[in-house]
DNA sequence: AGATATTTGTTCGTATGTATT
DNA sequence: TAATACATACGAACAAATATC
């Protein structure tokens, strides 16, 4: 399970650009000489002369490259391109541009939480330090005082969320971990968790935002004292009844919402552009 | 559950370049005008005006653009940057590339793909078309022929992942979908699919291929008989059956080819560069 | 089918900014 | 502080691709 061919773009999406060769050659360069994060690519100068390419064309390689996460460049003496380790926010950002014209809807993200949540929850109780374990508590505490105001309820639906990121830390699996943290930043940013940011959600429907607040409290009141207990077993089972119960509330939220304000929602303009 | 921020960075990596600038400009611009896939943007040449840079730097910025897989752009009369949907290959590349140095295991994916895959074939079961259930078939029946030779064997690996992508089709949750899908892509380049093609595998454990073969045969063609059926309470169990089976075989050819080449593998260059 | 106009793609020369020593 | 090494940015000219007539 190593070093799944880093290069091969698999379909040719019309004329390969000069820039774009280099690319890939830069790619396989990068895959077959084993380079690390931190090694360094020659200067520009040489790179230039090395594929027969002007500045311009180099520079959008580079910054191809750059673009994708692979490499870093800085200024200066001992500067220039190095290889980097995609980072995690550039990786979700590129991702969630995906779905950014799929139109997701709580419903599907929820489907596929509920599966992968409880597990990571079990695999994080074995592995949690006390550091974290602390973390934790912080999140349940701040969510423990009514909210005073609507940017502190605002606060509190996101230190709901960081409770989440804090057991993916504590998973040793990555890629189920990289899976629900990309699931906690789109919930950051779904538009039902910005309404209550604004204050919508609480005019459209103040009962059912005080509940979603006062059962995700509980319920992570009772998952802290069963990692504090390291009881996988039970851990699975409450972060299960969790998800299924934030997922009624959102979806309730949502429904309320949009039926509140779809006029005021700006319709899309009509795609297949000019002509 | 919309227009999620598409702009927002996150992290300010450092000082931000000129060029990037203008492309979290683009970007919100096209957020805020809700543009559509297929909707034009202005020519380069325009945009240079606009924003008051040059032409290296404006075809850095869309450049970036492009390479997110946010714009396409083509050359002659009507030519230019358009809006575009990031398409499946793109994303799947570029998630892969945070993955490249994550040193996943195959334990790692196989524990995301228990929970997923027969959740995903058990929504596929209510849908999947009869064009679907015919391309099913004929992936059962490529692989339902002892193979002659590496490359056959290896096509019939291949298409044992191409049946669990058509259920990825047919499956209407997009998240759920993308996910299993990325999955397969995985597989399908994981070093020991590979060994498989180069003939490592056989020579080291042909007893334990030819089960993977015969046994993954076996599930699918149960499988198959269970869509017919329209019976997603045996679809899941089949599937999750024949996903714990399946790792179990690759799992333990892993452990073989390592074992058996480990010295051939070239060591990593020590990473932190120069200096 | 071929000529032409339009728009991106590439190159070069030069100047400026920035981090290291 | 100054000198150096490197990326960053500008502008003009030319090459290549493509839609339209």
């Amino acid at each position: 399970m190593r070093k799944a061919a880093l290069h091969k773009t698999g379909v040719p999406t019309s004329l390969p650009k000069r820039s774009d060769m280099v690319v890939e050659q830069i790619k396989s360069w990068i895959a077959d000489e084993g380079l690390n994060p931190g090694d360094r690519l020659p200067q520009e100068k040489e790179l230039m002369h090395h594929f027969g390419v002007s500045k311009g064309t180099m520079r959008e390689a580079l910054k191809s490259l750059e673009v994708q996460g692979l490499i870093r460049v800085s200024t200066g003496p001992k500067g220039g391109a190095s290889v980097a380790s995609v980072s995690l926010q550039r990786s979700m950002q590129l991702l969630a541009n995906y779905f950014y014209f799929q139109d997701l809807t709580l419903r599907q993200i929820y489907a596929v939480r509920r599966l992968l949540e409880p597990e990571l929850a079990a695999a994080a109780a074995e592995y949690l330090t006390e550091a974290e374990l602390d973390a934790l508590e912080k999140s349940v505490t701040l969510c423990s005082h009514p909210p005073t105001d609507r940017d502190m309820e605002h606060r509190q639906r996101l230190a709901e969320l960081d409770f989440h990121d804090i057991l993916a830390n504590a998973c040793r699996n990555e890629y189920l971990a990289f899976n629900c943290r990309f699931m906690n930043s789109l919930l950051k940013n779904c538009t039902v968790i910005k309404k209550i940011y604004s204050g919508e959600a609480q005019r459209a429907s103040p009962a059912r935002v005080r509940k979603l607040a006062a059962d995700g409290l509980r319920a992570h009141l009772a998952l802290l004292a069963a990692f504090r207990a390291r009881d996988p077993a039970r851990v699975r089972t409450l972060m299960l009844e969790h998800i299924v119960e934030a997922e009624r509330h959102m979806v309730a939220l949502e429904a309320v919402v949009v039926a509140r304000f779809m006029d005021e929602r700006p319709a899309r303009r009509s795609a297949a552009a000019a002509e």
